[in-house]
DNA sequence: GTTTTTTGTAAACGGCTGTTGACTTCTAGC
DNA sequence: GCTAGAAGTCAACAGCCGTTTACAAAAAAC
């Protein structure tokens, strides 16, 4: 019989991975990010979550405290539409457009984590929260009037619904690249919201 | 101490539910549709649904297999924008906006319930093909070229997205009537998608 | 070289989940 | 009235969940 050389490495493989705590809290952060923008937020466990990042459930819990905390850590980071909102208004309709058909499906992001957390009790206040005070908000700022407010949710609205269709169910007719016609559609669909008021 | 006159109905406070197959049958469907619109797939309990439909958790697998099973004939009865597909193109994009504004927050719709199916492995791929062949390739046909099916994919994409915020999340800007400015931004929207090709 | 702190693992906890089988209770047919 | 079957309840199952506790190993401090 194989002799073991002791009872707690029965093999060495796997090489143990080098301890490094802040490389393992980002690769914590990142496996979250994917498991909650592609499975949601009931659905993406912590054990699945430990193992995508090579660790252990309780690691996590050591990390970040609560499942509730790694989804807060996960999606405070990075949010929001700030890189789009420069002086050049009349391109933005494509650049956006550009943007998300160019990412490619089942990606992680920031804006599939939130709209998972719909209906999670827990998390979903905290969604509504982020969505309106660094995208809502912002947006009618840059915007303007007439109607800057309203103007700000469709827009959110059509972004947020193409991206769900696209990476959370996902669908085959939103699947293409930046090159195809939905992508341009929704690029002059979000121009022709930025550029004035629909309706008189 | 009060004496009971049966073990199986210590009180009779409570009358007892009149038999009918077919009348709780539609109350667990209504129920489901609630729960599942509102809670989403993953968060609407078994057990939650049989107390919203005020019987027993076994019951509603008796009458409807599993939980997937019913969430199938949850939403397999009703699901299409047929009722707005008709010869008058003109108003659409009111009437759609005005439908959606007019039916108050938090209330059972197929499409929030499908939107809830993100993420779940089991039923997202059904909610994908219901979407898909009751939903866009009805819409594309109806509107026609250029990019037919581009611009059905649009217009699900700003409906969606408009009622997920509305619905499931729920966020404070979507919340008000047919009457804001935002239900007639949306409807111009739609009816700019409608008219024609928003792009040469 | 020894001790202390950090980084990680292993196993278990209580609680919730969908589902099942055995059991009552009401109702319709004879 | 009696009985067969439908309608519904009850208690329990196995399995998964987030989380906790106890412990091992690596690194750092002294």
């Amino acid at each position: 019989m194989a002799q073991r050389k002791s009872p707690t490495r029965p093999r060495s493989a796997a090489p143990p991975r080098p301890r490094d705590a802040e490389q393992t809290r980002s690769e914590i952060l990142q496996a979250a990010r994917v498991l909650f923008a592609t499975r949601g937020y009931a659905n993406a466990g912590m054990r699945e979550i430990a193992a995508a990042a090579g660790i252990t459930p309780a690691l996590v819990v050591r990390y970040f405290g609560s499942k509730r905390d790694l989804f807060v850590a996960a999606i405070e980071s990075d949010i929001g539409l700030g890189p789009f909102l420069g002086p050049d208004r009349a391109t933005v309709g494509r650049h956006i457009a550009r943007y998300f058909f160019s990412k490619p499906v089942r990606e992680a992001d920031v804006l599939s984590i939130l709209l998972h957390a719909a209906g999670q009790p827990d998390v979903c206040d905290l969604a509504t929260e982020l969505l309106t005070t660094r995208v809502i908000q912002p947006l009618a700022r840059w915007l303007g009037p007439p109607r800057a407010e309203a103007r700000a949710a469709l827009l959110l609205a059509i972004i947020s619904g193409t991206w769900l269709f696209r990476q959370a169910l996902p669908m085959r007719a939103f699947a293409g690249g930046p090159d195809t016609a939905l992508a341009s559609c929704m690029a002059a669909q979000i121009q022709h919201v930025v550029d004035g008021p629909p309706e008189a």
